[in-house]
DNA sequence: GTGAACTTTCATTTTATTTTGAAAGTTCAG
DNA sequence: CTGAACTTTCAAAATAAAATGAAAGTTCAC
């Protein structure tokens, strides 16, 4: 395999593991194109490198850059933009964990939140109970595991390496 | 709001957060569903509450018996096959983690293998350290990750409430 | 064995998501 | 200002994913 080819495929493979995880194909298939090309490229790159429109290329490289996983940047003597990806596997993860728990926590704690509002007298007080309890040990989890993972965001590498990893074993 | 109301809307919610995850819209309604029945439910009972069709709610809940999160009961005296899901929240998520861990990490780590493969005369010496040492780091960034969820999904919860916690202050 | 009760399959239809590309918007050197 | 160079938007088209439901398959009491 040429390193072409190992690129190639390292594209392809990013972007069906994208779909798995919420983040749609196209978008991780330019982040893949990015992390791995040494010079900064422009929307224009992007577009003829993966084949797509000028749209499509847009609307992901903006999403690229508001989940923080790319740079804008500029080229002296040149209007286009041109950008570059974080390449730190640490930062990369902690940027995706923080944005999906910014986007995903809140709005479940909400639902979670309206939902044990019930009318007592709405059925058998026991039943209510039951429920509402249920909810309530989902309210309690959600909150543990967003806080671990705010920390895990707010941490550095070495923290995570020489304390937590040890436990892991 | 009323007990029915309320449950209607975690089904609801719960459904739309399914496909933020990985996991499809009418999937994470049955067990929703079930979630929040005392009673064991009949595929006709999904169909009839859910309203989706029998293609629909047979093939929903035989994904979630696979991943282990609900599970088949017989009633005596008739031949149907009832359906009743595990209600910790502790069981529900390492059920979750663990199924994805096997579904997700052993392909990726079979594709990072794959594309380090790569014929030295195809590119600059140089490039070509550059990209394996990427992918290396990638592989053992999701090695270690892995590492930490399966330890997850094997300790019981109170060593993780005790241990793990604190340190996540 | 037989057939009624139940479960599974899968070609077709429906719905949801993504992509396109042309047009509108913005920026800035001259 | 002006207009060329570039970026953004969005209605329409294409693609992908999920749901339907009728038919085929299975099981088991009699």
């Amino acid at each position: 395999m040429t390193l072409q080819d190992a690129k190639d495929k390292f594209i392809q493979t990013w972007g069906a593991l994208g779909s798995n995880w919420g983040i749609n194909k196209t978008m991780a298939q330019v982040h893949a194109l990015l992390l791995v090309s040494e010079e900064l490229l422009s929307t224009e790159d992007v577009m003829e490198k993966l084949q797509i429109s000028r749209g499509n290329a847009n609307i992901n490289v903006r999403a690229l850059i508001d989940w923080g996983l790319i740079d804008r940047t500029n080229v002296k003597g040149d209007r286009k933009e041109y950008f570059i990806a974080e390449k730190d596997i640490w930062k990369i993860a902690t940027l995706i964990v923080n944005e999906r728990r910014k986007r995903e926590v809140e709005p479940i704690l909400k639902a979670l939140k309206q939902v044990k509002d019930i009318d007592a007298k709405s059925g058998d007080k026991k039943e209510i109970k039951q429920f509402t309890d249920f909810i309530e040990s989902l309210e309690k989890f959600t909150g543990t595991i967003d806080g671990v993972f705010e920390k895990f965001c707010r941490a550095d590498q070495s923290w995570f390496t020489g304390t937590i990893l040890k436990l892991f074993r």
